[in-house]
DNA sequence: GCGACAG
DNA sequence: ATCTTGTCGC
């Protein structure tokens, strides 16, 4: 799917989502990735700008390994369900620039847990075919208990009868975040994955890398690719 | 009909 | 997402 084919209507986006739904794997994830990705998009004030950003960080000490930052337009209005239409062409562009392929997307919303189980988390994954999960702040469809209050309990978000993804708590008595699967995912190891990368803030380091990294490429300031 | 509604 | 001041706490 290129530019022009991008869906401009609420129709054709739903068209979209419908005929790539059957392409999602839902699965073991990745027991030991070696590297994984932080996404996110930043916004100009005049709402006709954003920077999508990707960092990958080595898994285990958190070290950067790549980064990339792209400048762009977003590609649809935000209509909740459809966020990803917004998103999607400026993250897959700075996918473009990264000279390595991480083993993990992890993105900021959601996966499964979405009213047609096609969250952002999902439709990269799909498209890129790497595994992916979804690490969102707020809820967007679901409901579940709260979890207990230590790092590590989880409870799960339920919708329409079926769990969607988990409750997760990354820090003590700090407001829990929402995990769900993606692509050639599962649950467990995307929590796992979560809990490894929170080892300090309520966010995955992967996430504030990369939120840190999409605003400063809004700013227009130059974005160093670490040397290999 | 009335709210809710990832970022 | 972004707009915003103070404020509580380590």
């Amino acid at each position: 799917m290129t530019d022009d084919d991008w869906p401009r209507t609420e129709a054709e986006a739903l068209a979209v989502q419908d005929a790539l739904r059957p392409r999602l794997l839902v699965g073991p994830g990745p027991q030991r990735p070696a590297t994984v990705a932080g996404l996110d998009v930043a916004y100009h004030e005049d709402g006709e700008r954003l920077a999508a950003a990707i960092v990958v960080l080595d898994t285990t000490d958190h070290r950067v390994v790549d980064t990339a930052v792209v400048q762009g337009r977003p590609a649809f209005p935000y209509v909740p369900g459809l966020f990803a239409f917004r998103e999607i062409p400026a993250l897959l562009a700075a996918l473009d620039r990264l000279t390595v392929r991480p083993d993990v997307l992890i993105c900021d919303g959601h996966g499964l847990a979405h009213p047609r189980r096609f969250g952002l988390a999902c439709h990269l994954g799909v498209l890129t075919g790497r595994p992916s999960f979804g690490v969102g702040k707020t809820p967007l469809v679901g409901s579940w208990a709260p979890p207990g209050e230590r790092r590590g309990d989880r409870s799960d978000l339920v919708d329409d009868g079926e769990t969607v993804g988990a409750v997760l708590r990354t820090r003590d008595a700090v407001k829990p975040v929402f995990v769900s699967v993606g692509h050639r995912m599962d649950l467990d190891t995307a929590c796992a994955l979560t809990l490894g990368l929170t080892p300090r803030y309520r966010l995955p380091e992967t996430t504030r890398a990369a939120d840190r990294a999409c605003r400063d490429g809004l700013l227009g300031k130059d974005v160093t690719v670490p040397r290999r």
